[in-house]
DNA sequence: CGAAGCATTGACTCATCTCAACTTCAGTGG
DNA sequence: CCACTGAAGTTGAGATGAGTCAATGCTTCG
């Protein structure tokens, strides 16, 4: 299976961004109602800014609040005393950088700029106040939470077991899904604007040889690369080199038990 | 710096299970009253069993419900295409397998006994009730499962930017802390149950390759096993090797600032 | 237009894997 | 109580995927 063409349905003149992607994500877990969504989009307004390859958040330091990824790419990544680096997830619009860290008393790790950024600050009250009164909501990012830790899950099964073609197609496959979950794809063509240095950090490769993996894909006509846009030409072909499963990401929706039990909360605690 | 050794004060004539393993784990993160502990000694009377190398819950299959680990070890994995397997983490007494997954349609990972276990089964009506009414556990609830996703951070960590000898001794570093949190070690001497195919599972590496590498251990007075029993000869050594660092564990506790808000908390919900 | 960063390529090295035998150990049944 | 069995641990020798080093080309942006 190949991911949906999620842009189909929103051709707004202003581009993929128009519509919140949080919105677009959380969607694809529940159904939100218009003040739902709403509340998202209140949620999404105040704004700042972060400039290329610079930290949000440095390890070490105290969390100051969450922050949810409007424009650009950031990473989560650590240093190592060698002076090696491990990136350990690329955040994209509409993931949110550390939902609970604020339970902490410093960050294990840092998250960075890969390129210029537009954040939406959240408060940790805003976040909190959500969890009495929307249930629905609040569900919806618990679950977004639960699929973070699943590629967390999944990258050690790259790391672990793959080897780089299937690393590398991996986290290809990977990027085109979550792109799709949020409205940024454009077919099988998104734009990566890593480089392959990143790319080499995140996969535990050198950046050496994930040039010649991506040359070899090149080659064999399952890619190709031109102003930092990516086209998976062949995703069945990648999907099964990396013994990619989209399972993990768990873009099915809830159960509708689930969905019905958050309604009821919702109707709930509405009246009061 | 070493483990405390956390056995010291707890020498009950029947053994380190006489404490509740979930307290001793909640308590590196927020005091607990004398109320929180009856709680969670009531969620862990429950008992149930399962015997050596069984599913408690396989991949595909519909989470039903959540599972305290009281006693034994088991492990997340995931099969794969190819007959290998990825480890992705031990779970040991005190730990919580799925406290979130009732969310989702379905598991994407296993989980399986490595040694006969014995667990306490905790429905979702119980969870949910205790988000409601004790704050104070639900947010060391919350702080354990952070807790999970840093290990496996720290497991991509491993898996991407260290080698063999330092994967090994960061597992083993990792295991001796995690151990030491619950009352289950003697010192730096703990008992490991594992194979060397299921350790090597776990780093990626073979099992011949994890053979030579603990050797090398031995050989150089690092570690000494004899009846499943781990000793760690030089933890201070084994750290440095390992690049090990226990702050992702974040085992220091909460903020002041956290315990107050939660305590504040407790006290508003005990009146109505 | 020049510098800096990134991508590409080749030649050589090395950590880890593979394969395969052999040993040790714990548990079982005669 | 010991022989038998199967799983786990050890060890050696040779193969290989990925790393290292180093040179060269290509962009991009000030």
């Amino acid at each position: 299976m190949v991911p949906a063409a999620q842009n189909s349905d929103s051709h707004q003149a202003d581009g993929p961004l128009s519509s919140n992607p949080l919105i677009r994500k959380l969607s694809n877990f529940v159904p939100l109602s218009v003040s739902d969504r709403q509340i998202l989009d209140d949620l999404a307004q105040p704004e700042e800014q972060f400039a290329i390859d610079v930290d949000i958040a440095a390890e070490g330091a105290v969390p100051r609040s969450v922050f949810l990824l409007k424009e650009g790419i950031a990473m989560r990544y650590r240093d190592l005393p060698d002076g090696g680096r491990q990136i350990m997830t690329f955040l994209i619009p509409g993931d949110l950088c550390d939902m609970h860290v604020f339970l902490l008393k410093e960050m294990d790790h840092s998250i960075g700029t890969i390129t210029p950024v537009r954040v939406a600050p959240i408060s940790r009250e805003s976040i909190m106040g959500l969890f009495g009164t929307h249930p629905r909501i609040s569900a919806a990012l618990w679950w977004s939470s639960l699929q973070e830790e699943a590629m967390l899950r999944e990258r050690i099964v790259s790391l672990g077991r793959r080897d780089a073609r299937g690393r590398v197609a991996y986290l290809l496959c990977e990027l085109l899904w979550r792109h799709a979950a949020v409205g940024l794809t454009f077919g099988d063509v998104f734009k990566l604007p890593l480089t392959q240095t990143e790319l080499g950090d995140t996969l535990g490769l050198t950046p050496v040889h994930v040039n010649r993996v991506l040359k070899g894909f090149r080659e064999q006509g399952l890619i190709s690369i031109s102003q930092k846009m990516l086209s998976l030409l062949n995703v069945d072909r990648l999907q099964s080199i990396a013994g990619f499963n989209s399972s993990y990401l768990h873009l099915g929706g809830a159960s509708a038990e689930i969905v019905r039990y958050f309604n009821a909360l919702e109707g709930r605690s509405a009246k009061p």
